[in-house]
DNA sequence: GCCAACGTTGGC
DNA sequence: GCCAACGTTGGC
């Protein structure tokens, strides 16, 4: 079992829209970076991320589930890219700004602190915890 | 709106 | 294969 962070504009790709996919979930599209994307094929169906919203909110809002591991991405012309389908597991009760996780020490080392620019990322199982402790989430999946 | 950090591109 | 120039991202 591994964690993740997946970053998205509310603009381009928000928390609600992703909740209305429902069950089934969607494609996690739009990435372009190859960090970002070697992180999607080492992600594996069950895995679980927190949906990140950049721009003006800058917090962690809810967590999603991945239910389909790397696959190229529909939309995509040059048939170059990949994606992975998540879908929206639950709210964050208290969702986590940025500023509170540059704030807590056990968080210094995030890669969100870190590169804040890369839209897929690793998340420790401890940062996991933390942070959902930190969202009022009171058993972490 | 600015700019730092980072990634990509293209000339050599 | 190096690196300067350029574009993009995202926090401030």
């Amino acid at each position: 079992m591994a964690y993740w962070l997946l970053k998205s504009e509310a603009d381009t790709w928000s928390w609600d829209q992703q909740k209305q996919e429902g069950r089934k979930g969607a494609e996690w599209g739009g990435v372009r970076n190859f960090q970002a994307r070697n992180n999607m094929r080492a992600m594996n169906k069950g895995d679980f991320g927190f949906f990140y919203h950049t721009g003006d909110e800058k917090r962690i809002v809810g967590i999603v589930k991945v239910v389909k591991e790397a696959h190229p991405e529909s939309t995509d012309p040059t048939g170059q890219w990949e994606c992975v389908d998540v879908t929206a597991v639950g709210d964050l009760p208290r969702p986590v700004t940025l500023a509170q996780i540059k704030a807590t020490p056990a968080l210094k080392s995030m890669v969100l602190v870190r590169n804040s620019r890369l839209s897929v990322q690793p998340v420790t199982e401890s940062e996991w915890r933390k942070v959902c402790a930190m969202g009022g989430l009171a058993d972490p999946p």
